[in-house]
DNA sequence: AATCAAAATATTTTCGAAAATTTTATATTC
DNA sequence: GAATATAAAATTTTCGAAAATATTTTGATT
């Protein structure tokens, strides 16, 4: 049997899957908004059969709603989520760094310094008005926060966390640039000081210092959408 | 066919999906089998689209497993896969227990005693001969420990924990009889103590009574199946 | 004007044939 | 005989028309 490279044949599905979870995150539809079937033929390029597939994945993994014979909807935003969100995060993915901490190798170690110092290149080169260099910081960040915990040893948790990460990723990207603008804060030494912390197995002080990131991270955002989604409600 | 007085409308594919979603969890294909759509369009009487979008779902919810090009097979079971999913159930539910104890009002308890109830009847009216019977069981079983969480208010706990079950009772289901014949085991004392200590606010001891009941039967299971995936793979 | 039913329109959902791709079988070469 | 190319079969994936269902509009009645 040859072992031929396989081609990665990424199925039409896919591709309208990938796109639409883009455009979601972006903020490119508004939340509850109807995502009709010829409208994203269209904008996808690709027929019926695999946009349902797409938007089916989609509802499964929340980020929109289906009932049956209504079609599919942009899922909604709302600050209990919000809040639920970020706690749930917290609570996870502690556990996981703290399991990492335990278990991690070298190669652990690795993936931890060179995807903060690729956080901290793109933290460099990105500017609050360019979303691709705004977009490319927050895939760096997702990095750094995976490899934090890339040691846990448990599939499950890396799998939920990565879900949480997407429930949570909306309510960022609108309103990056303000957060990164935020002159109360740093971020670089934040993760800096995380990244120390868990190379030098100091678990407590890595967990403290993961959930004060977090907890701010989550304070900041409540504020910004509360105004936000107030607005949006009485207006 | 059939009465017309459904107002709600389930499309064929949501019949498709629960369909197939009970038949894998019953063990009707073995784990990896290929999942070929003209064997399952005669099973499920429906054509193509919907069968695909039950599927898809199915995969992102972990019961399936999809290549691109290659379609969909059963997800594999691993004694890996069932210590990590038991694991982390024990330490999602432990802390959504936590919470319910500290949040839970009098409708919460209310749904423990009455599901704890029903799950005593279902006990005496089981047969292990009986397929049926079992399943009521399991399912009499899982909406104990559904009552005994729900009062977490947390959404997104309550989700996690959802899939965590969905991951566990594959393992369980092609033992169940062994498992509640068991019979250094009584599992009806177990749960009453469980509810006792919820509903007695105490948390610490309904914690620890919780996780040594998900510990014992974490080990029966893995007893169980690292003979049964132990013989399969040198057999 | 308000209510209701029926028609008209819009949208989702399903079906089955056609296209694309993988897998298996067959033939060819060295 | 092993390896490789080519053809045939099996299977997945996609497309667009048709069916099923939801929504809006219309028009008649009170």
């Amino acid at each position: 049997m040859g072992k031929a490279l396989s081609k990665s044949t990424r199925s039409r599905g896919e591709q309208a899957y990938s796109l639409l979870r883009h455009e979601i995150i972006r903020g490119a539809f508004a939340p509850e908004q109807p995502l009709r079937l010829a409208q994203l033929q269209e904008r996808c390029g690709v027929g019926f059969s695999p946009l349902r597939e797409a938007l089916t994945r989609l509802a499964a993994e929340g980020l929109v709603t289906s009932e049956a014979m209504r079609g599919f909807r942009v899922a909604p935003l709302s600050l209990d989520d919000l809040r639920d969100t970020m706690e749930t995060r917290t609570f996870v993915e502690t556990e996981a760094l703290r399991r990492s901490i335990e278990r991690g190798d070298d190669d652990w170690e690795g993936r931890i310094v060179s995807s903060l110092h690729a956080l901290g290149r793109q933290n460099e080169r990105s500017h609050p008005d360019d979303p691709d260099s705004l977009a490319a910081l927050e895939d760096r960040h997702r990095d750094f926060h995976v490899a934090l915990i890339s040691a846990s040893g448990s599939r499950r948790l890396e799998q939920i966390i990565d879900n949480l990460y997407l429930g949570s990723v909306r309510y960022r990207m609108p309103s990056l640039s303000n957060l990164s603008s935020n002159p109360a804060r740093d971020l670089m030494i934040e993760h800096g000081a995380i990244s120390d912390a868990a190379l030098a197995r100091d678990a407590p002080l890595a967990v403290e210092l993961l959930t004060a990131h977090y907890s701010l991270t989550a304070e900041l955002l409540i504020q910004a959408h509360s105004d936000q989604l107030g607005r949006a409600a009485n207006g």
